[in-house]
DNA sequence: GATACTAATGACACTCAGTGCCGTTGTGAA
DNA sequence: TTCACAACGGCACTGAGTGTCATTAGTATC
């Protein structure tokens, strides 16, 4: 009970996103946002934490579906595959949003400010990663090999981003399944030498 | 000409340290780091361009030296012992300042706010060895493989880090050194076997 | 329908980081 | 001494984020 909410976490993300695309995220004050949303500024700070979160949106939710898709696989399968799998899954967007996406992800790649915040929801996501692999191997969560592994991935998908925003006719699920078929292989003269032939 | 200086980078740099380590990193403001420092809160912002860039002093210098070690080694040499031996040289520190620097990573690793600020600095390392494997490899920069190793080496070298951190009796060093040898190889059942018998 | 309870809201004042402006101060050279 | 110049520091300003508190608008109860 109680007063009911006059508005919602996706409305004002929305909005705010919208400005930000329009005129830069530093040129955005959260003043503009607020009134732009028909809220107060005090009542903007209690929908989120800061302006730098605007970007990420419901990113805890995700997290848990990464994490129960995860679990949610056959220990048979090759570790490897259940990453790739879940990564995928995790990255998977309606074809109607790929724009928006699309410019989404070029705000929090290229904005510095975002860019740094971003590494505390990045440390999330590869606590999701790093504990998976760890059980999966039966090693500490701490230990190196997880963290590693947890940094590579995390690697692999923004170097995939980073193609992805390059090029406006790629996909992003064929570029972060190629990346990961690769780097799946031994990084070797040999893998390197066929990736290079394979991409001209 | 012109006036003289009244104080240096690693002046402000050290008064800044000793406060945050003695009452918190967020605890601390400008004006205190400021007044302790002798000098005007205007003047902090002409040594600093922000309050995060406190922990990491002379890094462009550090970086420097680093892009030229690589570019010094041997053709011959291969690319991952390039990496390891460049990294260890990149984290050589005096023996007389390891209880300094030991509190000053942990700072910057468990600090939020230094954490997240932390990224814009890795992203310029990431770029030195992104570059060096690039040419080695004769791929472009942007490429996937440069990309990836860049963010496992930097991986390597936090998680590395990290357990540092945790072990007062360990040394930085050995622990970079052990983990590059570690993912050199690749990372599979067998090698996993191997790395957790020994590490009992 | 009036009343009480409750949760969301928004206004206000405050702290602190960071910036632009400008007059002041100290130094070496003419 | 004087001039030029660079470092300095004070001041006022913007904008993010927080604590406090009165107000508003729903819901449940009588």
């Amino acid at each position: 009970m109680g007063r009911a909410p006059s508005t919602t976490h996706a409305e004002i993300s929305h909005t705010a996103l919208l400005l930000f695309m329009d005129r830069g995220f530093d040129q955005t004050t959260v003043d503009d946002i607020a009134r732009e949303a028909g809220i107060g500024r005090r009542t903007f700070f209690r929908y989120f934490p800061s302006k730098n979160d605007l970007p990420w949106g419901q990113f805890d939710i995700l997290l848990d579906r990464m994490r129960a898709h995860l679990a949610s696989l056959p220990d048979e399968m090759p570790l490897m595959d259940q990453l790739r799998e879940s990564i995928l899954e995790f990255n998977r967007v309606p074809e109607t949003e790929w724009a928006y996406h699309r410019r989404r992800m070029d705000l929090l790649l290229h904005v510095p400010t975002l860019l740094a915040h971003s590494t505390l929801r990045y440390a999330s996501w590869r606590q999701v990663v790093a504990e998976h692999v760890a059980r999966r191997l039966e090693l500490p969560e701490d230990d190196l090999i997880p963290q590693t592994m947890a940094w590579t991935c995390l690697g692999v998908c923004l170097a995939a981003y980073e193609q992805w925003l390059g090029d406006e006719d790629s996909t992003l699920l064929d570029l972060l399944d190629q990346a990961f078929r690769l780097i799946d292989e031994r990084i070797d003269t040999s893998t390197v030498q066929a990736h290079r032939s394979a991409s001209m």
